[in-house]
DNA sequence: GATAAACTAAACTACATAGTTTACTTGAAC
DNA sequence: GTTCAAGTAAACTATGTAGTTTAGTTTATC
């Protein structure tokens, strides 16, 4: 409304918040929801806690916001969203070069300790938090698994592969990313050794030969 | 040492132990490590503070056993261990039935909402429970994946299957479980929705196009 | 230098929880 | 009916934590 009200206070105030975010994150990822305490994230935060209070109003939307700017870190469903449904390839070659580039992507993403972190802690308290599954299924795997369904609809529609079943066909190729998300991610506390890139195209070239 | 001393008295002390591992199994599940009390647990097994307390050293102790104990409700790698280790097959079509049993049976578990439960909370919890990934790697997923690695190379030798990686054989075969599990079991809290035989069988019949 | 937006330190409320202690009761075995 | 293993109720200690309140301070803008 008002032409000559920009909130110029507001720069201390962003910063304070960030520096809230950011402590929160660090110790939310580390200790998990209920082992992290608000007291800490003040002090980690070198706040006072009726900032922090102002800036969320209680334990939980401040960890929503965390779960939520983690997701937008890890930048999820950027390659995935963008390219697999809009990629117009034609052969078979190509669609191995498709497959490869999705696959080393997502091991990146699974190589990322804040990653499996994430996923940790959304698993553990998503019965307590409804709205995580929401946004889990804009973001993360689920969603994965619906654009490679999508894709392979296509795969099939252009006579690129031989299977119909485009969901059986997805779970398929995600299978194998999905046993290294719980064998080496979630199912162990060490860091994840994943596969190199012979080891990628060994699977997709399995893969392929399956459906083609 | 003496001959004479059987804990007759022990009936009553067995009884309030299956009472407190019964309430504390139940409450755990339901509401996670953190969220559950001792008081509460103490409460739901009808039982006093001491009595809780002469069974189980601390809270710690008690959600190990707890753990432990659902394992075994849940026969974890009971079908998984025995049979696939020693089963004699020689031809395609058995190798066809024994890995629809052996899908079939792991979806039984997996549509068990305990199992999701405690794969939930191992999950969560292991960080903060080292043990814990000991226990898992006994009896989770990723036994079923050690045993299904060591049955595919079995298979290679004798000729059935013509890919001799049996750890990439094994991965493409768990693989789509493992993307059940995620999708439809840790991504979601309703009623996991799992495939029919009708799915298995062509999950199979396309496994086994890839790797014959 | 007055104003107002933002922050601070520190005390405080209210509650929950792990684990202990005290004093008392029950019930089988001899 | 005494003994002893086992249990009970209830109070208690010690600590942690979410969120609030009070009273005062910093800092950009006018």
């Amino acid at each position: 409304m008002n032409p000559t009200t920009p909130p110029k206070f507001s720069q201390l105030r962003q910063e304070k918040r960030s520096q809230i975010l950011a402590a929160a994150q660090a110790l939310f990822l580390a200790n998990g929801y209920k082992r992290t305490s608000m007291e800490a994230i003040r002090a980690a935060a070198d706040v006072s806690k009726p900032t922090l209070y102002t800036h969320y109003a209680d334990k939980e939307a401040l960890f929503g916001d965390v779960v939520q700017a983690t997701f937008n870190q890890l930048g999820f469903g950027r390659f995935t969203g963008a390219h697999l449904e809009t990629l117009p390839i034609q052969t078979q070659s190509e669609l191995r070069i498709v497959l490869i580039t999705f696959i080393t992507m997502t091991m990146q993403q699974i190589s990322d300790s804040n990653y499996v972190a994430l996923l940790r802690i959304v698993i553990g308290e998503m019965p307590y938090f409804p709205n995580l599954m929401s946004i889990f299924r804009q973001n993360g795997p689920t969603r994965g698994l619906a654009i490679a369904t999508h894709f392979f609809g296509l795969a099939y529609q252009q006579g690129i592969i031989k299977v119909a079943d485009a969901d059986l066909v997805a779970r398929l190729f995600i299978g194998p990313i999905a046993s290294y998300i719980l064998t080496d991610g979630l199912l162990q506390t060490g860091e994840p050794k994943l596969p190199d890139s012979a080891r990628i195209e060994a699977h997709i070239d399995l893969f392929l030969k399956a459906v083609c």
